[in-house]
RNA sequence: GGGCCUGUAGCUCAGUUGGUCAGAGCGCACGCCUGAUAAGCGUGAGGUCGGCCGUUCAAAUCGGCCCAGGCCCA
């Protein structure tokens, strides 16, 4: 029985627990940081260095996170981090978007549900309800923030509501004004009738809905075409309740159109014989099927064309619409379906109001805020729009000219509002809007910055360009109560917007200092000055887009902090902001400044299930962020984040997070190790990398490969790859070779051996260098580690990454030692026959001879390959190899020939030897041993 | 329907300007170790490169069509 000997071996020791437990960890690194006052710290310590400023797109203030939000989050926190410590000063200021109506509508809610209407409160005490339902979540969210480790001020976090906010985002504004961009047109829009609300393009979602459809005899009255006389142009219409509007048809200039004679109706049909219709060509049987019109007589056929000049008759003539219908071209019109003929009601589509614009028709105010018409909607002033559609059929009905042709039902795709569900009426209303080819050419000048602009991935700027190329002018106005007011003056005798810098700045200074109800609590003699005389203006009303907000937050943050800088470095947002923030951002910021707010953009894609579909209640397939946080932790969320592609949409799932929680445990381990392993190390003990091992050097050799890797993966923010790569070096360079054939130097060599002290030495370097490198991503982790190793009054995140000597590269050594391992390939594999074979177990039971050519004999002559291979020992030939030695194809001219190892088992490094000494130890152990004692 | 984009082993990703095996890490299977131990080591099995049709002497890599999916519009 030799004695134990294991008290002498120098084995790990670490305070750095195996298992993690993240979920109970992280607040507890999280209140440790708030200690250091580490956002702080970390901006004094980077005082004076170049910024980078990643300048955050605010979130909505309502509603917990999701994954989607808190993948945003992470990756800014990621690139943040890790800019800060490539060398930046990369302050970070988060932000929230406050104003719009998601909130209102919450408010708007819990007033009906009181049996209230909004409008019966007062402006101010309901805004003040919006703002404090903002601040709520604002405060939620903030917690949310920081549980997911992400750094920044947040005890001053900027608001699209603050006082400031508000004054600034109105100054924006007024620079749009003043150089006379900003104007009063009419716009078609999406109204909802029920939010009494235009809505915007986001504010819309799209559902089936049962429409009525009729085909509407308009009887020719003028005409060049001698067949026309007496005949009726037929149109078709989803939205009979549209009728009265009616002020033009239009028709296509190419399409061929029939004039028709019916010749033979079926019973129950509306159509007479022998009357004569003019329908699109391809669309005459559709029309008589639908009519039941069995036999029609062809009478002629023309391009559209011809139909120029037609004037029609209103099919209401004689009760109040007495006025001409003009026949117009529109390019719009197709034959897919209908007539080919196209009923133009300007007040009431996006193409009519544009077609009517062009021609000059009238866009009558026909239908009220609430949806019902007007008096200017003669016999049925008084009806909503909703309920309409019986009495306007009702009345072609009885109108003389027996209008209605034929009617059905329709179900098709139709515009609904995203907080109502109800179903949106187009509806021209004056709105306020920002020109863009107006004379400063605000589209030109958007699309030359996008051209300046750097996207990650390229193809955001195709995506950009596209929109900014075909949007029309920005409508900034809606109609509601949340928001900073469009806060002009109309001179009600000229119809002419004030524009005067002094009232400007007067309403600036207002906001600034009451916020934005100052608009509606003061006076508005306190705007315009003793000059004016309010009587003469109207104070507008409408509510800024709240794009316009977000979009001036480069002005209103960047420019007004101190710590950021104007231009931002970059915008990081999901790929939809290409139409949201991204390009509000760049019209505002275009429109006042010249230039992108930005210099580079980054998009992520969306966050999908393990299939690829987007994530969805009724799938049941998605994820919640506080499940995650509770079952994984935070820092296995943000290696989720840097593992994928995140320029493409991110798949998330039980198997894809249980992987990110196994390359955790490799990276936490191999950190484990090299603490375990540094027990004790001190700067006595380090040794230069000219006095080391060749195989520490090789180690070196990878760092500094690995340095430039770093650097250029966070530079190109291509954290994908470099996660890879660096799991790929902790379990392949580190856990399976270098760590495996360190450990015997490292417990079994005379704590001052020089071989322990040149590992100790790199296992010292890899720590500081792997742990600043995993930092941005594993930032409690490593900040655990870091405290581990250096005590809790230092902090892994106050660090920059190490400076990695260019001597370390040693691009020949690197490739002698490419193959040094290939030969140790053929080695394990040929004592991996041994093992299945029941010959050895571990492999230091073997001796194996390796036959190698001279070159590769010359190349090992200086290294102990026995080491290398954890055998007790090795024998080298170049005799030429026995047919049957192991061989592997991808490895020519290595053979090797196993053997299980002869002499003893050294009781304390486990090597076999041929002698050992009295108390069973191999020469190095005996004199390990003996400074041991000598120690103790 | 339109614009932008994606589809390589179970998972996450590599695959330069078309021409040596289509690779890595993880997972999985089997084995080893028991002094990194709810760890560590080794070996191995997994892919019609979404599908089809083309261009080419040669395509995962070029073109077209289709399928599936995402974002934004209509």
């Amino acid at each position: 029985m030799t004695q134990d000997f294991r008290q002498t071996v120098a084995l790990p020791q670490t305070s750095f627990p195996m298992k993690a437990n993240l979920p109970r960890r992280e607040p507890e690194i999280l209140k440790r940081w708030e200690g250091l006052d580490l956002y702080r710290r970390l901006r004094a310590d980077s005082a004076g260095r170049g910024k980078f400023i990643l300048h955050d797109g605010p979130p909505y203030a309502n509603g917990h996170l999701h994954m989607g939000t808190a993948l945003n989050k992470i990756l800014k926190d990621v690139v943040n981090r890790s800019q800060q410590m490539l060398g930046k000063d990369a302050a970070y200021v988060p932000g929230w978007d406050c104003h719009g109506l998601p909130i209102e509508w919450h408010i708007e809610q819990q007033y009906r549900k009181k049996g209230k209407d909004k409008d019966q409160v007062p402006i101010q005490a309901f805004r003040r309800q919006c703002r404090e339902f903002a601040d709520k979540w604002i405060g939620v969210q903030k917690e949310e923030f920081k549980r997911l480790g992400v750094l920044g001020d947040w005890d001053a976090p900027y608001t699209t509501m603050s006082y400031d906010a508000e004054a600034g985002i109105f100054e924006e504004l007024a620079k749009f004004l003043m150089k006379g961009s900003l104007y009063r047109g009419h716009k078609s829009v999406m109204w909802s009738v029920v939010e009494k609300t235009a809505l915007a393009e986001a504010e819309v979602e799209y559902h089936d809905h049962t429409s009525h459809t009729i085909w509407v005899r308009f009887p020719v009255v003028e005409t060049s075409v001698p067949e026309l006389q007496q005949a009726s142009v037929v149109i078709w219409t989803t939205t009979p309740w549209t009728m009265p509007a009616n002020r033009a048809v239009a028709f296509g200039e190419e399409v061929d159109y029939r004039l028709v004679e019916v010749t033979h109706a079926s019973e129950g049909s509306l159509a007479r014989e022998g009357e004569r219709l003019v329908l699109a060509d391809e669309l005459v049987g559709d029309v008589c099927a639908a009519a039941k019109i069995d036999e029609v007589r062809t009478v002629a056929r023309f391009k559209g064309k011809d139909l120029a000049g037609t004037v029609l008759a209103h099919p209401f003539r004689g009760r109040g619409y007495d006025y001409d219908v003009p026949m117009l071209a529109g390019e719009f019109v197709t034959t897919e379906q209908g007539t080919g003929l196209v009923h133009i009601a300007p007040s009431h589509g996006e193409d009519d109001f544009v077609l009517g614009a062009r021609h000059g028709l009238d866009v009558p105010d026909t239908v009220a805020e609430d949806g019902r018409y007007t008096a200017a909607v003669p016999g049925f002033e008084g009806v909503h729009v909703f309920e309409a559609h019986e009495p306007v059929i009702q009345a072609l009905e009885a109108s003389g000219a027996l209008a209605l042709l034929s009617r059905g039902q329709m179900v098709h795709s139709y515009p609904h509002s995203w907080r109502s569900k109800a179903p949106l009426i187009f509806r021209a209303t004056p709105q306020w809007f920002i020109a863009m080819d107006g004379e400063d050419r605000l589209r030109d000048t958007a699309l030359r910055a996008i051209e300046a602009t750097r996207f990650v991935p390229a193809s955001g700027a195709n995506r950009i360009r596209g929109m900014v190329e075909s949007r029309p002018d920005w409508c900034v106005s809606r109609q509601r109560a949340w928001g900073v007011p469009i806060a002009v003056f109309v001179h009600k005798a000229s119809g002419e917007v004030l524009r005067d810098a002094e009232v400007c700045a007067r309403i600036a200074d207002a906001f600034r200092a009451e916020g934005a109800d100052a608009w509606w609590t003061r006076d508005p003699a306190d705007f315009l000055g003793p000059d004016r005389d309010p009587a003469d203006y109207e104070q507008v009303t409408d509510i800024l887009d709240v794009w316009f907000d977000s979009g001036s937050t480069h002005a209103t943050v960047l420019e007004q902090r101190p710590e950021l800088q104007w231009p931002a470095s970059l915008y990081l947002e999901g790929s939809d902001q290409h139409r949201g923030w991204f390009q509000s951002s760049l019209m505002e910021s275009c429109g006042t400044r010249g230039r992108a707010p930005y210099d580079a953009v980054l998009t992520h894609g969306f966050v999908v299930d393990p299939l690829g579909r987007k994530m969805s209640k009724s799938l049941g397939n998605g994820i919640e962020v506080q499940d995650l946080l509770k079952q994984y932790g935070a820092d296995i969320a943000r290696l989720w984040v840097v593992s994928a592609d995140f320029t493409e949409d991110i798949r998330i799932g039980d198997e894809i997070l249980k992987r990110q929680a196994d390359a955790y445990r490799r990276l936490r381990n191999t950190l484990r190790f090299l603490l375990g392993n540094l027990d004790g190390f001190g700067p006595a003990e380090r040794v230069e990398p000219a006095e080391m091992p060749e195989l520490e050097r090789w180690v070196l050799h990878r760092l500094s490969e690995l340095d430039r890797l770093v650097h250029d993966g966070n530079a190109a923010f291509d954290y994908d790859r470099l996660y890879q790569a660096l799991t790929t070096f902790c379990a392949n360079d580190l856990s399976a070779f270098y760590f495996d054939v360190r450990k015997d130097a490292l417990y079994c060599d005379p704590l001052d051996g020089a071989r322990r002290r040149a590992a100790r030495t790199v296992l010292d370097i890899l720590f500081d260098t792997l742990v600043r490198w995993l930092a941005p991503v594993l930032a409690f982790t490593c900040d655990e580690a870091w405290t581990s190793r250096h005590g809790e009054g230092d902090c892994v995140h106050l660090q920059r990454f190490r400076e990695v000597p260019a001597a370390w590269r040693d691009d020949a050594l690197a490739a002698k030692w490419a193959r040094v391992r290939d030969i140790r390939r053929v080695i394990t594999g040929a004592l991996e026959v041994e093992r299945r074979d029941k010959r050895i177990g571990a492999s230091l039971e073997a001796r194996p001879t390796v036959h190698l050519g001279a070159d590769d004999l010359t190349l090992v002559a200086d290294l102990d390959l026995a080491e290398l291979a954890i055998t007790s020992g090795i024998a080298l030939t170049d005799a030429a190899a026995p047919a049957d030695a192991f061989r592997l194809d991808d490895v020519e001219g290595v053979a090797v020939v196993p053997a299980r190892a002869g002499g003893e088992r050294c009781a304390r490094c486990w090597q076999q030897v041929d002698e050992l000494s009295a108390e069973g130890l191999c020469e190095r152990c005996e004199a390990a041993v003996a400074a041991w004692r000598a120690a103790a």
